[in-house]
This record gives structure tokens, C-alpha cells and sequence, in this order.
RNA sequence: GGUCCGUUCGUCUAGGGGUUAGGACACCAGAUUUUCAUUCUGGUAACACGGGUUCGAUUCCCGUACGGACUACCA
């Protein structure tokens, strides 16, 4: 079996879209577990939508993401270059073998003759292709112009494409990995455009060239590519490469959450979550949309949760390293539906990987958001607020979101709490525990418990009547770590003057 | 419109001619937690429809419906 190369080929006309990251995924998986090369090509033969900054923004999506490249712009190979606009001469070259092979031929048509017979067939109530075997000798092109006036155009310096000269009724039939055979008629395929007008290549002619040329072993690619894979078949047969093809696998697309139809920005600007890894300006708009890792999610999270979308073991193992997905997958198990995007359970994943983390980890985080909170801390003190914290909460920054009662006495307190909770029995107690409170030296969680237990058993008060009220005079919420460890992590003094604000502050019920 | 692709709980999905149709997220309930959350236990919930083939079809075949992709000198 030939070796296993595999590409990822974005086009840097924007920010890498998230459903662009597991495409990348599923090729790195393959290349990985195949002793494989992963390859990064730049498809930017659309010199108009080219955007400054894609290209890197796409480099460091990945990278971000752990998926690593063996052959591209930035790490070279022994098939360079790898933008395609610096293959350009390549493409000329084989457009030249079609046309003298008789594959492909020069049009010269107008956009207005274009348009005119887009006017004709609208008129004849035609189902058919534009520009195709049905039409073409039509329309100003070498095959209906002759040899002579063709070079006259030429060499006058008249605009022109080069078109691929599509088989008279000729089923193609391609084999998918993943949809098994494909079959359409050559009647339904256009004469499509192979280069442009400019001299750059059309997707259509630079894919098959570069992948043939980079040896590519599988094509993984989205699934609005599989109409125009049979065109694809055809260029490899017209070219004499067709036992060098690349095998298919055309995934399932990414959809959005409600309704139906392909996920885009504007569904996930719409529902709240991003839509691209990494924080985006758009140089032309200004508009900056947030990425997956300034909103806190860990790439291993999201990682597990795309190759989900569209993939699954068949166990029922649902937590994987990128190692392990890299020993699990195989393009035989990648659905064939396309797959809604339920951002609920990248939280959920997200959860999940927070919590396997380190303190240490949380912590460097934490000390991190504080320096820029202007906030002084231990990395002892902020240890224990991350294991106070990690348990409950999906997100990093929700360690200062949530915990900022830590650091702060509360201003104002949970009203629901105050009302239900707040009564002469819990001032009573409060009172009393923040007076035992004053008098002792020693002080830590253990010792608040006890002393709460003491005060409790002494007014004959039952401490689940007045936990709440306890908690909701030190942090002003009604939820939240364990209240001693809090009590320890503050302090005595601050655990004191809290209570005491509380009491001096709040009104005193008599329910 | 045409071509191609698809359709199992709300969502991601497993399964496959005879199953109590399994798991996960979400949701609900109970337990535990002196509180909230966690954790644990349990629960609600699905084979789009119609024809075949078959002793038997959710599974195979054909239609229908619905959905999607594509239909550029964009990728």
C-alpha cells in the first residue's frame, strides 16, 4: 500500500472556520495513525478574496489545536512550494497538456455572451449546464473558431480561459470511503473553467494538479465538494493519472444547531458561541469576533468534541486524548448525516478536561487574571481557591467570575436568600460565631466547623437553618465551595468584619 | 428547476432481518452533601412515511416526503 499523505488545503480568504478544524482533524488522524504526512497547502488562486493574515491565522488555528503539519509553507518539504499562488507556472504547464491532448480548449466569450446564453437556455426552458458539450459549439471558443482565428485571439491578446472539455455522455462512477459508489452522467457536468482569465488556476485544475503532484494518498475533504468530484475523476483520467488517484472521503457537513442547513458565523454570533479557534479581526470590516480559546475552552476539549461530530468509536468510551483518537479512528466509522452542532456539549467536555487539570495549572491562570485585575495574591492562597473552585465550574475565567468574593467582601447580597434565610435565628448565630470567632488565634476550616458546631449546639439551632445565611453574609451568594474552606481561604479577620457588615447591614427580620 | 447526498431519543450517536433498540449531552426525579454545585441512583424520550422481499423488517429493495450540498473566470 502506498504511503498515506494526506492535506488539509484551506483558502486564506478569512478566519479558519471551525468546521474547517475538524476536516484538519480527521486528515491529521489518519496521517498519525498511518505513519502518514500531514500536509498544509494554501489554495490563494483567488487573488481577490486573498486576506492578509488568513494564512497565519490558519497556521496558528492549528497549531493551537496540536494539529501538526510535516509539509507546508512554514515547515517546506520536498514537494514545495506549498501556496499555490507560487505554483502558478504548473498550472500553465498542465493546462497546456489538456489542450494539446485535446482535453481542454481556449473559450473567449464575453461575460455578456456568457449571459446571453444563459438568457437563450432560460428561454428554451433548459435543465442543462451553461457552457457543456451541448452548447459549446455555440460559443467563441477554439473548437468552433478554427486553428487560424484562434491564434490571431491569442496572439492579439484577447482575454481568454481555458475550459475542460467535458465527455459526451460518459457515466462516472467514483468510490467515496465513506458514501461508497457515486455515479453521474457526463450530461449533467459543465465545461468548467480550468484557468482564468488572470492566468491563475480554478480550484478544480490546482487540486488535482498539486495533489497528484504531492502524491496525495486521500482526499478528506467536506462533503459540498462531492458534486464536483466527478469533475475531479475526469481530470485525473484526461491527464493519464487515473491509477495515481487519490481515494475520497467526502465527511459530513457541520449544521447548525436549530432548524437546518450548513453552521456559519452568523448562527453561532446569533446563539452565542464562536465559531472561529481563534480571536479574529477582520482587517476589512474591523468586526473582532472571539475565538474557542479566548472563550476558555481547552483544545483537547474541543478537540474530543469535534472528532465526535461526525465520527464515534463504537464503544462506548467517550473521553479521548489526541493520542488515543489517533488509535481509535478510521474513516469506515465517520457517519454519513451531517451533524448538528451542540454547543452544550462542548461545554461539557470542556467541564471535563478543566477538571482533570492540575491545580498548579488553574492556579498560573488564576494569578494570571488577577495581575491584570490588579489584585495581589498568593500562589498559596490561589492553590486552594482552584481546588475550592474546579469542581463547579466549565470555563477557567470562571475561577475569578465566580470566586471573586474571595478577594472582595460582597456589596450587595442574594435577595431570594436574604428573605427566605435571613431571620432572628441566624442573626443569633452569626452573632455568636463571630464573637467566638474574635476571641481565638489559631484559625483554619477545621477549626471554623467545630466552632459553628459549638455555637449551633449551644442555641439549639439546627445548622442546615442557618448555613445559608452564613454563606450569603460572607460571599453575598446563595451557593458556591465549601463555606469553611472559604472562611479559611479569607481568613479570620476578613470572615469576621464580613459577618459583622452583614449584621450591621441587613435588616433584621423577625420571621 | 436540475444533479448528487442524506434521514434511529431534543442533540451526538451504537446497533442491525427476530434486541426490554444501547450509550453520552441536555432535561426531570430521588439519594447523599449542615447550603448551592459535585457525586450517585432512577426516569421521560427515537427507528420519517408507503409499498414490496421475508415466517418475520427499524435493519434489505423501490417509491414518497422532508432536509442538505452543489449548480461562478470562489474555494
Amino acid at each position: 500500500m502506498k504511503d498515506v499523505r494526506v492535506r488539509f488545503a484551506p483558502s486564506p480568504t478569512g478566519a479558519l472556520h471551525i468546521g474547517g478544524v475538524r476536516t484538519a482533524l480527521y486528515n491529521f488522524l489518519l496521517a498519525r495513525q498511518q505513519g502518514g504526512t500531514m500536509i498544509l497547502r494554501i489554495e490563494d488562486t483567488d487573488q481577490n478574496r486573498y486576506v492578509p493574515g488568513a494564512e497565519q491565522y490558519i497556521m496558528d488555528s492549528l497549531e493551537w489545536a496540536g494539529i501538526k503539519i510535516d509539509e507546508g509553507v512554514r515547515e517546506g518539504g520536498l514537494y514545495a512550494p506549498y501556496r499555490q499562488s507560487e505554483r502558478k507556472h504548473l498550472y500553465q504547464q498542465y493546462a497546456q497538456q489538456l489542450l494539446s491532448s485535446g482535453h481542454a480548449y481556449y473559450a473567449f466569450d464575453t461575460e455578456q455572451e456568457i449571459e446571453a446564453l444563459r438568457e437563450r437556455q432560460k428561454a428554451a426552458g433548459s435543465d442543462q449546464q451553461q457552457y457543456s458539450s451541448a452548447t459549446r459549439t455555440t460559443m467563441r471558443n477554439s473548437l468552433t473558431l478554427g486553428a487560424e482565428e484562434t491564434k490571431k485571439l491569442l496572439d492579439s491578446g484577447t482575454n481568454y480561459v481555458i475550459r475542460f472539455k467535458i465527455p459526451e455522455n460518459e457515466k462516472v462512477v467514483l468510490t467515496d470511503l465513506i458514501r461508497g459508489e457515486v455515479s453521474v452522467n457526463t450530461t449533467q457536468l459543465d465545461d468548467k473553467v480550468l484557468m482564468k482569465s488572470d492566468g491563475m488556476p480554478t480550484y478544480h485544475l490546482a487540486n488535482v494538479v498539486d495533489d497528484f503532484l504531492m502524491k496525495i494518498s486521500h482526499v478528506i475533504r467536506g462533503e459540498e465538494w462531492l458534486p464536483s468530484a466527478p469533475l475531479h475523476v475526469l481530470l485525473y483520467k484526461a491527464f493519464g493519472w487515473e491509477k495515481d488517484m487519490p481515494q475520497f472521503a467526502h465527511l459530513p457537513l457541520l449544521l447548525k444547531p436549530d432548524g437546518n442547513g450548513k453552521l456559519s458565523k452568523r448562527d453561532a454570533d446569533r446563539m452565542g458561541f464562536p465559531i472561529f479557534p481563534l480571536t479574529w479581526k477582520d482587517p476589512n470590516t474591523g468586526e473582532q469576533s472571539k475565538g474557542y480559546r479566548e472563550s476558555g475552552y481547552l483544545p483537547e476539549a474541543l478537540i474530543n468534541f469535534l472528532a465526535f461530530l461526525g465520527w464515534n468509536p463504537g464503544t462506548e468510551q467517550e473521553i479521548f486524548s489526541m493520542d488515543e483518537l489517533i488509535q481509535a479512528f478510521s474513516i469506515e466509522r465517520i457517519g454519513k448525516a451531517g451533524a448538528k452542532f451542540d454547543i452544550q456539549k462542548a461545554q461539557w467536555f470542556n467541564q471535563h478536561y478543566l477538571r482533570a487539570k492540575p491545580d498548579a495549572e488553574l492556579a498560573t491562570y488564576l494569578l494570571k487574571t488577577l495581575e491584570q485585575e490588579n489584585i495581589e495574591c498568593t500562589k498559596e492562597k490561589a492553590l486552594k481557591i482552584c481546588s475550592a473552585m474546579k469542581e463547579r465550574i466549565a470555563f477557567p475565567q470562571e475561577l475569578w467570575e465566580h470566586g471573586k468574593f474571595f478577594f472582595a467582601a460582597p456589596k450587595t447580597f442574594d435577595e431570594s436568600v436574604i428573605s427566605k434565610k435571613w431571620n432572628t435565628e441566624a442573626r443569633q448565630v452569626l452573632t455568636a460565631f463571630r464573637n467566638a470567632l474574635k476571641e481565638m488565634n489559631a484559625f483554619d476550616a477545621t477549626i471554623a466547623k467545630s466552632t459553628l458546631e459549638q455555637v449551633t449546639t449551644t442555641l439549639n439551632i439546627g445548622m442546615g437553618k442557618i448555613m445559608q445565611a452564613l454563606r450569603v453574609s460572607i460571599t453575598g451568594l446563595g451557593g458556591g465551595p465549601d463555606l469553611m474552606m472559604i472562611m479559611e481561604i479569607i481568613g479570620k479577620a476578613e470572615t469576621v468584619n464580613r459577618i459583622t457588615f452583614a449584621l450591621d447591614t441587613l435588616p433584621q427580620h423577625t420571621t
